[in-house]
DNA sequence: ACAAAGATCCGT
DNA sequence: CGGATCTTTGTA
């Protein structure tokens, strides 16, 4: 049975997304065949325009044009010159809003996942919902979670302490 | 054309 | 706490 999970999965709002996410896999299959499985411990949820955190504030840019597209878009970029951060596109089309995988069970930390999974700028504007070499997986997991405001955005004024990130809640289990 | 800052991580 | 390292964005 084909557990990946399918566009209805992300053609919702960013903040229901996101929580949901929490338990579910982040599969890799290398240029080498091999295929890991990554259970998904912390993601943060960027929302629009109007969210001063999310790149979409600055519209419709070469860089930020992936957001405007699909659900299920993989958005990556390259951020202080060395660390492939990876999102999934969410919400309806044409409505700016992305997941930030954070954090998986083995690995802590976006950059440092970015690395693991050998990411780079091939995979901007590729599909999780079609991808051979990048997916979502489902899983029977619905682990409890706790939020707080998202990590390094002290920027982005009013929405600055906004809970938006989810992290599962290890205490709970 | 140039300068500045960034959804980070690591070593000191 | 500062350095690495380079793309994106704002300002001129």
């Amino acid at each position: 049975m084909d557990k990946r999970l399918p566009r209805e999965f992300f053609e919702r709002d960013v903040l229901d997304v996101a929580p949901d996410l929490l338990g579910k896999y982040l599969v890799r299959r290398f240029d080498s065949g091999d295929i890991h499985r990554f259970q998904i411990t912390e993601v943060e949820a960027y929302r629009g325009e109007e969210d001063k955190a999310c790149h979409a504030a600055k519209g419709r840019t070469k860089r930020t044009e992936v957001l405007y597209s699909e659900p299920g878009t993989i958005y990556v970029y390259l951020i202080y010159g060395m660390y492939w951060l990876l999102n999934v596109v969410t919400g309806e089309k044409d409505c700016p809003q992305a997941v930030l995988i954070r954090g998986v069970k083995e690995i802590s930390g976006p950059g440092r996942i970015g690395k693991f999974l050998k990411l780079d700028a091939s995979f901007y504007g590729e599909s999780f919902l079609i991808s051979d070499r990048l997916w979502f997986e489902d899983s029977d997991d619905k682990p409890l979670y706790k939020t707080t405001p998202r990590i390094g955005i002290d920027y982005a004024g009013e929405w600055r302490d906004l809970e938006w990130r989810f992290v599962v809640d290890e205490d709970s289990k």
